[in-house]
RNA sequence: GCGGGCGUGGCGGAACUGGUAGACGCGCUGGAUUCAAAAUCCUGUUCUGGUGACAGAGUGUCGGUUCGAUUCCGACCGCCCGCACCA
């Protein structure tokens, strides 16, 4: 027998394995959360998928993150909350709809039975009981009574506005929904159109949500800042101008917003927005003026036609009077550069201090005034010529009366009081965030529960009729909106005097159905009101949110808004949503191309030697940078194929390795086969080392031989070491920790004495912790091993395992010696020594010795444990 | 323009509050195993010089603080992200 090869250890059969344990978890219901006050409770989401049809790489990376803190603080004892659902009404189920002719139910259901069981091979310890889809009106019943109650509160109102809007598709766009002045699925130029729209009055918390931010501590500092910009508060004054004809007949009064009210007295011009209504008044006998407005109405938004616009005015027949300097009057224009949504809709010019001004002023030959100067040294100052570029630094104060000698901030308060002294203005703040337009000409969203009768006006849907349902029978051959063509969903009787009257056609915004969803999550299924207080107070607020940086201000700021407006009807107590967030990188791929400029799949390609050639005719390919997976650049990797071909637990352990989870992650064929690689060899160093290690349940041994020890530090060191890097998202280390434990596993049978069983005990031992550390990263291959280990209970369900203080610490620790701080060696000494022993210790140092080449020590520095440093 | 982030081997990336730069992985080198290959195992791998012990250089560039700087400060260069005619 002893001529016959020994057996080769099996290969780890993944796609036996996974499933198993995937059916374990589910018959058992081991994920599913209960409201138990006995436990702490931690709630886990990932931003929930739009139901596009399969999942991508982006989605897989989202989920792993999540589900290894979900598993994490599972097995630290909380009480986990961690659910899905579909984010699922918005454009491409109607596009699908008209390209495909499939009702968007039908395939956004198809696409969620699909996704939902690509996600449930992924291995994702989610509550599945919890589910939810957004287009359920089980579910947008309670979005529409919400929305009844922010309107009875005046938090929702109907308002006219410029809106974006596409000319091929006959809807409004959201601003995200314009990219480069074009809309994004036709590519039409967007127009601009006054229109009528439903609003949700976001800007009556932009202060609360502004001074909130510095609270939210586990947020990103990032997205806090781009939420702090996105609203945008800024101090200043509005100052009211009297206006006269060239006759000097009064004309009433102007309003302007500057953050500059220290620099009035340099005022040369006032500016009016083309769509202001005093501009609008004017223009009604003025042809000139009327086709300024259309000019300036044409150009577009996009940046580079911003920058490069010229700054143009129409002049208009009006003075208007200088509040501060009697007899002072300046010329009044229309102005290209005014955007009537911000501030008053009109500015004063200085052209002196502000560089848009001083373009204006240079081209329309408007004088130029200094009124601050540079601070110099002591009091002094010194003027500095604007005539050809203007100052906008701080300064001194001149040329401005009263306010002379004062630097600018003490001028604008000193300046503000005046004002508000004789009655001509006043300092307030303004922000740049503005109110929510949330009505969308679409079909395939939540109906706005509202009726237009001409009697009575906008009436609210009564609750009794809620929910305002979807109608199924509708048709998509016609572009625009299928709802106001319905034959007979519109036309209802007026619920106030029951006339006929028009049902409201409009939708809501989808960005609606995710400002709540963590909220429902806590009562799936609840009829009679969006979700059970007690329950929703017990699981809320979301632990750790963790979804794409690309949402830090639409959907975050939305439901930051939601949750207040909740308050303010009383539904919640709550301020915040969301505890602490993490925003995960992007996933990325090279690029491919073919000669005639076509993009190649990267399954299409291969490489040869180091070309790349397309594999139908091994004809060359550019090969592109690392960009964003994409479907229009195809360089995506399908997440079910590498499922099938290396396992969920390869894809996971590669998502989570190497890169910063906040930072993009390059996928390559070789990181997947290496990380695949390792899963084997896991699985063969687990069984080689079971041969050798005791029973389950051997008692430990009293005392340990310096090989058990050393595994022993090595596995608690881990143990410290992963649960740090997990809490703090540290994942690529917590890899990182994991591969160098699995080599002292791997390499300490070869150094162990033959009958040494304390070294046996600390095998098993270190291949249980490590084991259960792998548990929240590859689940399934974790539950395989621990069965294998002689454990009957599910690993999901057993606890962390707990370090063992002692072994924390080394009692030996390698100092460094240094001369003139430059490494010379090292030298090993006890952990704690007094420094006088370090010192002796390096001063005899061999190659301390010979570096010193017989010179004295002009100074030793001891840093304790760490480093001796010789000075000479 | 404003705001923020980042520059470390061939590559992804480590390095706690200033204390042995390059952990871990990929790739590559040489070797073992094999008829051969795949897989696996062992060895080496920042650069330059040297057979070698070793020496010198080195964290975008230039300077500063310090016994000691990837880390702190100043100036500059480059890349990335967000906002942008916001008064």
């Amino acid at each position: 027998m002893s001529s016959t090869p020994t057996a080769p250890i099996a290969r780890y059969n993944f796609h036996e394995t996974e499933a198993r344990w995937q059916k374990a978890w589910d018959e058992r219901q081991t994920f599913r959360a209960v409201m138990d006050h006995a436990k702490p409770k931690y709630y886990v989401l990932e931003m929930f998928p739009y139901p596009s049809g399969r999942i991508h790489m982006g989605h897989v990376r989202n989920y792993t993150q999540g589900d290894v803190i979900a598993r994490y603080k599972r097995a630290r004892g909380f009480n986990v909350l961690h659910p899905m659902g579909w984010d699922a009404f918005g454009l491409p189920a109607e596009n699908a709809a008209m390209e495909k002719k499939v009702h968007p139910k039908k395939w956004t259901y198809e696409n969620i039975a699909t996704m939902k069981a690509q996600l449930k091979s992924m291995g994702l310890s989610l509550d599945w009981s919890r589910e939810l889809a957004t287009c359920d009106p089980s579910y947008y019943r309670h979005q529409q009574k919400m929305f009844l109650d922010f309107w009875n509160a005046g938090l929702a109102y109907r308002k006219e506005a410029w809106v974006n809007w596409d000319p091929v598709d006959n809807t409004v766009l959201a601003n995200e929904q314009v990219i480069e002045g074009k809309g994004w699925r036709t590519g039409a130029p967007v127009e601009r159109r006054k229109l009528t729209q439903w609003n949700l009055k976001i800007t009556h918390f932009a202060d609360e949500m502004l001074e909130r931010l510095d609270t939210l501590k586990r947020w990103p500092e990032k997205v806090r800042l781009m939420q702090a910009n996105w609203i945008g508060k800024s101090r200043g004054a509005r100052v009211f101008w009297d206006l006269t004809d060239a006759s000097g007949a009064d004309r009433g009064k102007l309003e302007i917003f500057t953050t500059r009210p220290d620099t009035l007295y340099g005022a040369s011009f006032m500016a009016l927005s083309p769509e202001h209504p005093l501009t609008a008044e004017l223009a009604t006998n003025d042809p000139g003026l009327q086709r300024f407005v259309a000019e300036c109405r044409k150009t577009g938004t996009a940046a580079a036609e911003i920058e490069t616009a010229e700054k143009t005015g129409y002049k208009l027949p009006l003075l208007a009077r200088h509040p501060l300097v009697p007899g002072k009057t300046v010329p009044v224009y229309a102005a290209n550069f005014v955007l009537m949504e911000y501030g008053t809709g009109a500015i004063f010019g200085c052209p002196g201090h502000d560089e848009r001004d001083h373009e204006f002023a240079t081209k329309y030959g408007l004088p130029i005034i200094a009124v601050v100067a540079r601070h110099a040294d002591d009091d002094k100052w010194s003027e500095v010529d604007v005539q050809k570029a203007p100052f906008v630094e701080d300064g001194v104060i001149i040329n401005s009366d009263f306010l002379n000698g004062l630097d600018v901030e003490e001028a604008k308060a000193k300046v503000i009081a005046r004002l508000e002294e004789i009655g001509v203005g006043k300092g307030t703040t303004q922000y740049r965030l503005r109110d929510w337009l949330v009505s969308r000409q679409r079909y395939w969203g939540c109906p706005i529960p509202a009726i237009h009768c001409d009697k009575c006006g906008i009436v609210p849907v009564p609750e009794k009729d809620l929910p305002v349902k979807l109608p199924d029978d509708v048709t998509f051959d016609r572009p625009g909106n299928p709802l106001d063509r319905h034959p007979t969903w519109k036309h209802v009787h007026c619920p106030k005097c029951g006339a006929a009257a028009l049902r409201e056609t409009d939708t809501f915004d989808t960005f609606i159905d995710s400002s709540w969803y963590f909220d429902r999550f806590t009562s799936p299924g609840l009829e009679t009101a969006p979700f059970d207080r007690e329950e929703n107070q017990y699981w809320m607020p979301v632990d750790q949110y963790i979804g794409g940086v690309e949402h830090a201000i639409l959907h975050l700021l939305y439901s930051r808004f939601w949750t207040r407006a909740m308050r303010e009807v009383q539904m919640t107590s709550r301020d915040e949503p969301f505890d602490g967030l993490f925003t995960q990188g992007m996933v990325c791929h090279e690029t491919y191309r073919s000669s005639d400029g076509q993009w190649l799949l990267p399954e299409e390609v291969s490489r040869d030697g180091n070309k790349v050639v397309r594999l139908s005719d091994r004809a060359p390919v550019d090969v592109g940078r690392s960009e964003k997976m994409s479907k229009s650049k195809k360089n995506v990797v399908d997440p079910d194929q590498i499922i099938r071909d290396y396992g969920a637990d390869t894809a996971r352990w590669f998502m989570l390795s190497d890169s910063p989870p906040e930072r993009d992650l390059e996928w390559t064929e070789a990181g997947v086969t290496g990380a695949w690689r390792f899963q084997q060899r896991l699985f063969r160093i687990a069984s080689t080392a079971l041969e050798q290690v005791p029973p389950a349940g051997t008692p430990k041994p009293a005392s340990f031989s310096d090989a058990a020890t050393l595994l022993r530090r090595a596995a608690h060191k881990t143990i410290a070491g992963l649960s740090a890097d997990i809490e703090a998202f540290h994942f690529n280390k917590a890899v990182a920790r994991l591969y160098e434990l699995a080599n002292s596993i791997d390499s300490a049978p070869k150094s162990m004495v033959a009958d040494d069983a304390s070294a046996k005990w600390a095998l098993r031992e270190a291949l249980e912790i490590f084991v259960r550390l792998i548990g929240p990263m590859t689940p399934h291959l974790a539950e395989e091993l621990w069965q294998a280990l002689g454990h009957r209970a599910l690993l999901a369900d057993s606890p962390w395992p707990l370090p063992e203080d002692a072994l924390l610490v080394d009692d030996t620790v390698t100092v460094a010696v240094q001369l003139n701080g430059k490494l010379r060696g090292t030298i090993a000494l006890p952990k704690d020594a007094p420094k006088e022993a370090a010192e002796i210790a390096a001063l005899a140092q061999p190659d301390l010795v010979r570096g010193l080449e017989g010179r004295t020590p002009k100074r030793v520095i001891v840093v304790p444990n760490r480093i001796v440093n010789v000075v000479v």
